[in-house]
RNA sequence: AGGGCAGAUCAGGCCAUCGCUCGCGCGCGUGUCCUUCACGGGGUGCGCGCGGGAGAGGAAAGUCCGGGCUCCACAGAGCGGAACGCCGGGCAACGCCCGGGACUCGCACGCCGAGCCCAGCCCUGCGUGCGAGGACAGAGAGUGCCACAGAAAACAGACCUCCUCAUCGGGCCCUCCGGGGCGCGUGAGAGCGGACCUUGGCAACGAGGACCGCGAGGGAAGGGUGAAAAGGCGGGGCAAGAGCCCACCGCCCUCCCGGCAACGGGAGGGGCACGGAAAACCUCGUUCGGAGCAAAGCCAAGCAGCAGGGGGCUGCUCGCCCGCCGGAAGCAUCCGUUCCGACGCCCUGCGGGUAGGCUGCACGAGGGCCCGGGAAACCGCGGCCCCCAGAGAGAUGGUGGUCCUUGACAGAACCCGGCUUAUCGAUCUGCCCUUUUU
RNA sequence: GCGGGAGUAGUUCAGACCGGAGAGAACGGACCCCUCGAAAGGUUCAGGUCGCGGGUUCGAAUCCCGCCUCCCGCA
């Protein structure tokens, strides 16, 4: 259960993604961005947006799939209580390259969580 | 063994582990409903855990055709529009598939005819075999188009060339000197006539240059232009020619035979009319209502609005009576009175659009094997077996190991049948060609 | 997912159907003239696989078919 990434852990609503565009705090890392803000409860909930241009649908799902797999590595190690939306703008990168550019982004966002 | 063509199948495999989506079974917690006096039992929903199962394609793509399904519209017919178009069959239907026919192209072989130095070459046509091709109805119904070039581009025409007569110029013969006969050339770069310019000459006139005019026909073979030139080729014929006549071929008409048909074969006749293009308009025949799962249906909640009921007048506003609340005057205080201000509802039903949830949503023109029919596509209320993705920001991934041939194009979104496009390869079957061996 | 539209010079467009035959305009660019210099103006010039590939035709930017790219609308 821990290192899940079910239904509940995943924002699921257009106007939930919808939001996130239109307030949230966002900064910018190597070929990814991050969207984020409180969303007032305990647990965390996680979205993934490839950006145009990506091809066709195997290579947008091939990224949205490492990115999740990247997010389920580390959500462990991100302060509760956020929405967090990852903006994929470059294409092309490895599973580690993913892991390390979304943990320096998760770093600078100020979410490390206290262990 | 190698190569080519056609068809079918597969689309990296295996192990461990952490994850995702959807069913199934079990357990726990919880909400609700039914039953019971109660214990308890049952239905249903949600959450969690465990076990076990399933989880993208041949093109899922492009959205180019055809259907199912849903909603809307609809008496029938016509006009208009669109698509399709040899024939037969298949199919739910199709622009798809199968078979057949004609045509075009390529290769090989053979043959008739004509030409030439008769060896052979070349041209035209035909037949047979193999292979390839495709929007393959109609241009002998109408309108329009065919640039440039060329004389002429579609009811043909007449530039050059060809031919005849008239004209003109020589020749030969005859003659009664008036002329006649024969034959040649010319028939528009020659000749004749007219007027002009230059030059020589006193002039008559000569030489040179450029311009204008010169009658009547025959015929369409040849030249040249063009993508295309008005049946082809050869012979006869003729002043020269021409389907004018003839042989072969092409074309058209009629008849007979074969074939379900497209069409094929044969005989007779006509005497050439009928250029291309319909992926120009069009004509003929066949078919077609429109929109699309973001279609459409259901559920609960709230809002605007509408209708009805509960006091009266009014379509509405203002206002009045009435009800209630607050304040002020007056009063020792309260009720009541007067004035001012604010408020004027409740219940039931319907309910566009939007957002949420559920359905549509996967048992179907379904798949596999066999049997039967058929030449094949395909078909069978013939037999057995199977259930095979169902999401909703949108599911197949990460890590470690291992093997090989180092893995292409690429991701379902209501569902099927096709077409087109992208694509590394592997295996099997059939046919053809080359080489080697027996 | 479904439906619709458009690709022509560096840019914006015409030409495209009825009706096929010299690829054009404006702005922009370059040279020159004008000016002391510049701007404006004037002259000349360059710049095009007509998105790509097939087909029909004597001939295709145009007609037909198949692809590619871009844009718009529908909850």
């Amino acid at each position: 259960m821990r290192r899940s990434l079910s239904r509940k852990d995943r924002l699921r609503r257009n106007s939930e993604i919808r939001e996130l565009f239109s307030s949230a705090a966002r900064i910018e890392g190597r070929g990814v961005k991050l969207l984020y803000r409180s969303n007032g409860s305990r647990e965390n909930r996680f979205a993934v947006v490839v950006a145009r241009g990506c091809g066709g649908a195997v290579r947008r799902n091939r990224e949205k799939r490492i990115t999740r797999e990247a997010y389920r590595s580390l959500k462990e190690t991100i302060s509760s209580g956020n929405d967090l939306l990852f903006l994929i703008v470059r294409f092309g990168a490895t599973f580690t390259d993913r892991c390390a550019s979304m943990r320096q982004l998760v770093g600078r966002a100020g979410l490390r969580a206290a262990e």
